[in-house]
RNA sequence: GUGGAUGUAGUUCAGUGGUAGAGCGCCAGAUUGUGAUUCUGGUUGUCGUGGGUUCAAACCCCAUCAUUCACCCCA
């Protein structure tokens, strides 16, 4: 026999997680949708090149890289981001801009595995491409945040920043040539606390202790300070000492935080959102605003949703320059939360009703029953065999279905049906069809 | 990729070298058109896998696989 094992990283989906999983998706799906952005898909498998084309060395390391049938060099996507850059510079004249449009699919990466991060997993990304107008920034929140509200999760927060502004704040303290560095310590700041921040980047990075703490000083990261960012007035107030304080070719970034922190104030959405400085994002490809969200109550899970602004996505590919902005929502790690929280139930059916089988000679009449529950829009099934009604109430109890219905003669001779409620076991008797589909559409 | 923890019945776990255990679940009967309470009886194991030490290994040693936590990085 073989043994039945599957590779580290990789899942099974059983149905009491695949039912709240496609749940999640439906609910995120019609959200896009009903912002006007289309769904497109994309080949599981590149060339290699393509996807390495702006990989730094850590996707390097990730990726699931192999020689196909035919020799060449393939590998695995690891993100839905590098393949719609390929994708748009491809059809780019096929392509309406601003090109709106969202993909829910798997990705591959080759790296170590911990709770809500494995080695296949989804994204769902939603992206709007060729416009440079803020007004792309600001509706790529709000998606978030109605994605976010469809599927029942609350306490989330969104954090934004922008790079370019932390750039100037950096150019600021003459230290533009350390930026990197500088970013990359920044956003380790909550995890290993402010004092390492500033050892690290004064022993390994030999920057001078005043600009350190003249940058954290500007960013408000050198006294207490909060995991969940800057929120409420004081983002307009600590936006506009920074806009004092850069260089006037940078005062263009504060302005569209600003903006864009106005919006949402005038919306009465701001509640939602923080001005966050220790977010800056790993990959190098955001040039402008970015993002990421927190559920408030496991600020330790990581992000579950986050993105930002790229200013030539296609460059790689093609001549013709496409800015755009985009986020993505990581659904595994989404799924993985709500299983934590106990948000999803153990329903190992979407089953709604149990027409139990009382006699085999009643299958066609069953069936004809079933229909009619069906047309209204209640998930049916019928017991395949006669069996003890022990098992019947079993099987229903296991799977999760509330209502059953028990027919035979005389309830087919009468046209009326009994209906058992098996949570609380209450019993209805002699209904007919269309009393049970009001009872349970409540 | 680096470092730590864990892996025993369907499940949760006990078992520190000498015959593999408990609770829950599951199956059968008391109940052939009404279960989830109770009672009676029963069932379940390559002790993750492969090697080694030993008269003897679930237990000690090595390797390997998986899970998990931290780092790195990220969704």
């Amino acid at each position: 026999m073989i043994e039945p094992k599957i590779l580290k990283g990789f899942r099974d989906y059983l149905p009491e997680t695949m039912i709240p999983k496609k749940n999640i998706m439906r609910k995120l799906e019609s959200t896009f949708e009903s912002f006007g952005f289309s769904p497109i898909d994309t080949p599981a498998l590149e060339y290699t090149e393509i996807l390495l084309g702006k990989g730094s060395g850590e996707t390097d390391k990730q990726i699931y890289r192999f020689k196909d049938h035919g020799d060449r060099d393939v590998s695995l996507r690891f993100d839905l981001t590098v393949p719609l850059a390929r994708f748009v510079s491809l059809h780019y004249n096929e392509l309406v801009f601003p090109f709106k449009r969202y993909h829910i699919a798997p990705v591959w990466r080759g790296e170590n595995t911990q709770k809500g991060r494995y080695r296949e997993f989804f994204q769902c990304d939603f992206d709007i491409l060729g416009s440079n107008a803020l007004t792309a920034d600001y509706e790529i929140l709000l998606l978030i945040m109605a994605g976010f509200e469809s599927i029942e999760c609350e306490n989330f927060l969104i954090n934004i920043n922008h790079r370019k502004l932390l750039n100037g704040i950096i150019d600021h303290f003459g230290l533009l040539d350390k930026s990197q560095n500088i970013l990359q310590a920044i956003d380790k700041i909550y995890k290993i606390g402010k004092d390492e921040v500033v050892k690290i980047l004064m022993e390994e990075e030999k920057i001078d202790a005043a600009g350190i703490h003249g940058i954290l000083k500007t960013l408000r990261l050198d006294g207490d300070f909060s995991k969940e960012g800057i929120k409420g007035d004081e983002i307009f107030t600590v936006l506009h000492s920074i806009k004092d304080i850069i260089s006037d070719e940078y005062t263009v970034y504060a302005d569209e935080l600003l903006t864009i922190f106005q919006y949402l104030q005038d919306a009465g959405n701001l509640h939602k959102f923080a001005y966050n400085p220790a977010i800056t994002r790993g990959l190098d490809y955001y040039t402008g605003i970015v993002f990421e969200s927190f559920i408030t109550d496991r600020m330790n899970f990581g992000s579950v949703c986050s993105g930002g602004r790229y200013d030539n996505l296609t460059g790689l590919y093609s001549k013709n320059p496409v800015a755009g902005v985009g986020a993505s929502f990581g659904l595994d790690r989404l799924l993985a939360l709500l299983e934590d929280k106990e948000q999803i139930g153990k329903k190992q059916t979407v089953s709604e009703l149990i027409i139990f089988n009382m006699n085999n000679d009643f299958i066609p009449l069953y069936y004809k029953l079933a229909d009619q529950f069906k047309n209204a829009g209640i998930k049916t099934e019928v017991i395949l065999d006669k069996q003890k009604i022990n098992n019947q109430f079993k099987y229903a109890e296991r799977k999760g279905v509330t209502w059953v219905v028990i027919a035979a003669d005389e309830e087919f001779k009468a046209n009326t049906f009994n209906l058992k409620n098996i949570i609380d076991g209450t019993e209805t008797k002699a209904l007919t069809v269309e009393e049970i589909i009001h009872t349970i559409k409540g």
